[in-house]
DNA sequence: TATAAGGCTTAACAATATTTAACTGGATCC
DNA sequence: GGATCCAGTTAAATATTGTTAAGCCTTATA
């Protein structure tokens, strides 16, 4: 496959730089754009893969740009880059149907681990690409398929608790840390979502009840971890 | 698997040494350089996983050494240490094929989430970590399941517990320094920590009543250690 | 366009883990 | 021996996590 296309729009002129070369080097072709219109206009001229939306912009902000843009191309992933105190922002965004969104300040790793999660996600349509699963103790995960199969049969996830135990299952027997889980899947790290992910940590506790072999583990204040012992 | 190798080249006294402090407690193995040269000379002699580069160095500059570095082994991941905003650097670096970077001054738990993020993405070693026992006297600490067994069963820990027997353990019948059992476990060396840790030993040597053989003496103003008697 | 169903979040309360305080006994130093 | 500092123990205060259920969206369905 050929270098996937990003549109780029962020009006400040360090954090653009960093990201262009930053993607670039990573294999992507990114277009940089000031501001909204200019992303408007670019967007027209070419055909794009993902874009990257701040939202705070002059002349047209990442949300304006972001409604009329799906307006043409819906099916086109947009990632918002906010900052911290912006959440009606972001749920204002994914009401759009965006993909997700990134807060910042945010590291060039897990705007990389963003950018190829929505890739893989909205990409495999084209590509024949095998179904992912991760197998731990008696259970398989059925990722792609949105399933965990265990002793006692399948059962449908819903998609945090698939992006969860996948994390987990990722990880097994090594700490998975609660900021970091919570950056990835729920987007940033705030009281509420780490409340949300607790209770989502409690509905996999009762899945994996199945097999005494596997346990999550809590690690207080700093994560938790997929222990799958021997016997 | 092992602790990951960490090639640490700061020229800033102060934050050389919390960085080695803090890299050590997390369970890396930190390699502390004082200037650029020093640093290559340490690369060469042996295989890092990461390094952490100061860009501002006498002698040798995080550029230069980074670019040497990639030289020889392309694959090594680079996280560069900058001053806020110097976005030339950080462009420059990125170039160079920096894996991340992190603006001073940052907190610990900012540069741990960048680390772990850059050696998760390199390593992906889907091999999956064997689960750590430790043995002493009629005692195993199964420490991943976080559980002591003991002559009369098992007998669940708490992370804190966890890891202190887990540093008792691992130096049997020899000296483990107060401060440093806090730094480890604790992040500092406080009163109140020390306090802390004080109820926490107490606690386990209930624990540890089971077996007459095992005892944890103190030194009095030194710290303590766990002695296994033969019998 | 109501109604139902599912998924996620928020609230509320329970259970644990950790820290802080308070009191006590030893060790050390003069 | 008395003063002082360090460590041992217990209990109370905080903080973090576990669990359940209620509420609020969004989507599916009639």
């Amino acid at each position: 496959m050929s270098k996937a296309k990003l549109l780029v729009v962020e009006d400040d002129p360090n954090l653009g730089d960093i990201l262009q070369e930053y993607l670039e080097m990573k294999g992507y072709e990114p277009t940089l754009c000031r501001d909204g219109e200019e992303g408007w206009n670019k967007f027209k001229k070419d055909k794009y893969d993902l874009c990257l939306l701040d939202i705070m912009m002059p002349k047209k902000d990442g949300f304006t740009l972001a409604k009329e843009i799906k307006k043409v191309q819906e099916d086109l992933p947009v990632l918002f880059l906010t900052a911290k105190n912006q959440k009606d922002d972001i749920i204002e965004g994914l009401k759009i149907g965006a993909d997700d969104y990134i807060t910042k300040p945010f590291s060039m790793e897990e705007l990389l681990l963003r950018v190829t999660a929505i890739l893989r996600r909205t990409q495999k349509s084209t590509e024949i690409t095998p179904l992912k699963t991760y197998e731990f103790g008696g259970f398989v995960l059925h990722y792609d398929e949105q399933y965990l199969e265990g002793p006692l049969g399948k059962h449908k996830l819903t998609s945090k608790e698939n992006e969860l135990i996948r994390l987990l299952a990722s990880e097994i027997n090594k700490l998975v840390n609660r900021s970091h889980a919570l950056k990835q899947i729920w987007g940033d790290d705030s009281y509420f979502n780490a409340r949300s992910m607790d209770v989502y940590l409690s509905k996999i506790r009762k899945l994996l009840k199945d097999d005494p072999k596997v346990q999550i583990i809590t690690v207080h204040g700093e994560g938790f971890k997929l222990i799958v012992s021997e016997d």
